[in-house]
DNA sequence: GTGAAAGCGCTAACAA
DNA sequence: TTGTTAGCGCTTTCAC
């Protein structure tokens, strides 16, 4: 077991500039792409960077920068599952994409109790990361007053909860739903039934909110035989569908919250013999906007990914650069897609 | 739009140590649970700790010590879909479980294409973190070579395609392929087929050599007509079943390469009125070693995310401390479980 | 356009 | 046990 202790010593600043033939000032001006240096010095630099593979030592120039050029997105999530949601994986894709063109790295961050939230908490704060995006998904979560506290910057995907003052970026969920019942209304049909989401899940509730908005203003009693909670999978919607069946037998259309949950719906209604859409009408809410989903449902509400993850990214930028106003926030249109076959 | 740039100064070890009226090195002994510290001054400091909410500035004492305490977990890979393999949700969990108690950090880091590889390279050699446990789940990836090159510790989680000369933990597939067609063996079937995983993943083609292993050893002849390739999930399991029922009814045993397949290809079995394991005897790999996985195969092997996880990181940290032989690896012992119901 | 010099906040000898 | 001192590798005034 020899010792290798010794990796091999990255070269630093100052032996690039001797090597160039210039001072330590030049060669961090060529770094950092500075217009103050003259041809002549910038070659001879990037010729010594490139001779000695010279990487700069980030935490050198963080420590006197304040910046670590990292953001990080915080799962916040005691549900391992939640790897397997759509949505969680197009933010993740979304962001990368977005990030992609600039120099900022992008680190997810898991918390799945107590301690590991703390655990991201100390990270954020020690300055690992300039800003966080906080995915929290179920309603209590200490991490917002963990880094509010410290002064991190910070972007909640996804309303919270209580009407506290922190930035967000959330679809129209209730919008979605209220557009997607209006549909349901539009062909005739009365007895609409909704498969929710998790009612401890923001988009959960807003979505259950904006089918009972629709159905009221229409003139139609909501009706709590029609409401069903699924959990946002094919099984849950699947369960929730037959449960609904069962309770009401004449609803003549169902809302369904998200995608997977309406793939689920859709195979309960036909293992019951209904038809689709003749029968009973099916609008899902598609979390990933991903055309190719399973058995689809025939039409249904797209989540504007494509709006928000450069959104969420933006507004921690604003808040990094100490440019934003208080807890500036957005919420991005949803919108009906009719697909082919409806 | 006021100038927020100002970012609440943390205090700094200068401070604490005036208000503890110590000197600043007494105040990093504290800090670093130095044993050389008197108790009246490690109370003073911890005090003027709290009352100062005093943070370290990781950047300042990574730059000293060389250290950032924070591994990286990269998933190299270009589908997003990974995010839903139970395998990779099991890993992450085992991870950040094992690194729970220690005061290591784990980020993740994905990349996507080619850019993101170069990108999360650069990340590392820049010095954000001290050594990368690497899911390269298909078979180029430059990423080692980049990280070896730059001598950044680090350590694969699964076999390497190629030979190479690099540290990695996997499970021993071909072996639990072995275990998994001679139990099928040992029950009198001989025209036994396979549902493989993807083979262009290691996983996949261990699991396929095993299954062929144990059928030669047995003197039986692997007939090619008993072979269908799926892609680890649930959908492509029940596809690649379907074929093998097609092309060789007469089968009555097989070895699904892993769990969410197993779990389609019952579905394949029972819809085409096969029984279960009467007819047809059916033994899955399962990679997230769940017990409750919807609609499970009778008998399973069992992947050792158990041992997995805590070597990853023992082979990791060995390297990082400079302690470690050339590219030690680890194979750990996968076994078959029989179900109460088999 | 370039260099000299002063730190950023911390750790780690080395003295005391 | 404690304090003093010298950096870690980089950026950034400020002169030149």
């Amino acid at each position: 077991m020899t010792d290798m202790s010794t990796r091999p010593a990255s070269p630093t600043l100052d032996e690039v500039a001797v090597l160039a033939g210039v001072s330590r000032a030049t060669v961090s001006r060529v770094i950092n792409d500075s217009p103050r240096v003259s041809p002549e010095a910038r070659e001879a630099v990037q010729a010594a960077v490139a001779e000695l593979r010279y990487v700069p030592n980030r935490m050198a120039r963080s420590l006197v920068t304040r910046r670590t050029d990292t953001i990080a997105l915080v799962l916040n999530e005691p549900n391992t599952q939640v790897f397997s949601d759509p949505f969680f994986a197009s933010i993740v894709r979304g962001l990368s994409a977005t990030l992609a063109d600039t120099d900022l790295n992008l680190v997810l961050l898991t918390a799945r109790d107590e301690r590991e939230q703390e655990k991201v908490g100390r990270y954020a704060r020690q300055g690992h990361v300039d800003g966080v995006i906080l995915m929290s998904l179920h309603s209590q979560d200490p991490l917002p007053d963990i880094l509010a506290v410290a002064g991190v910057p910070l972007v909640l995907c996804g309303r919270p909860f209580d009407g506290r003052e922190v930035a967000y970026v959330d679809a129209d969920n209730s919008g979605g739903a209220v557009v997607a019942t209006e549909h349901l209304l539009g062909t005739g049909r009365r007895r609409i039934a909704t498969v929710t989401g998790p009612l401890d899940m923001i988009a959960g509730v807003d979505r259950y909110a904006g089918w009972r908005q629709a159905l009221t203003a229409a003139g139609v009693e909501p009706d709590p035989a029609l409401v069903a909670e699924g959990d946002f999978t094919e099984a849950g919607g699947r369960r929730a569908m037959e449960e609904l069946l069962a309770r009401a037998p004449d609803l003549d259309g169902v809302f369904v919250a998200s995608d997977p949950m309406a793939a689920g719906a859709l195979r309960a209604l036909r293992a019951a013999g209904r038809r689709v859409p003749e029968d009973v009408a099916v609008v899902g809410f598609d979390d990933a906007a991903v055309a190719e989903t399973t058995d689809p449902p025939l039409t249904t509400v797209a989540q504007p990914l494509a709006d928000m993850t450069p959104l969420l990214t933006e507004l921690l930028m604003r808040q990094i650069d100490g440019v934003a106003g208080p807890a500036e926030s957005r919420i991005c249109q949803t919108h009906l897609v009719r697909r082919a076959s409806a």
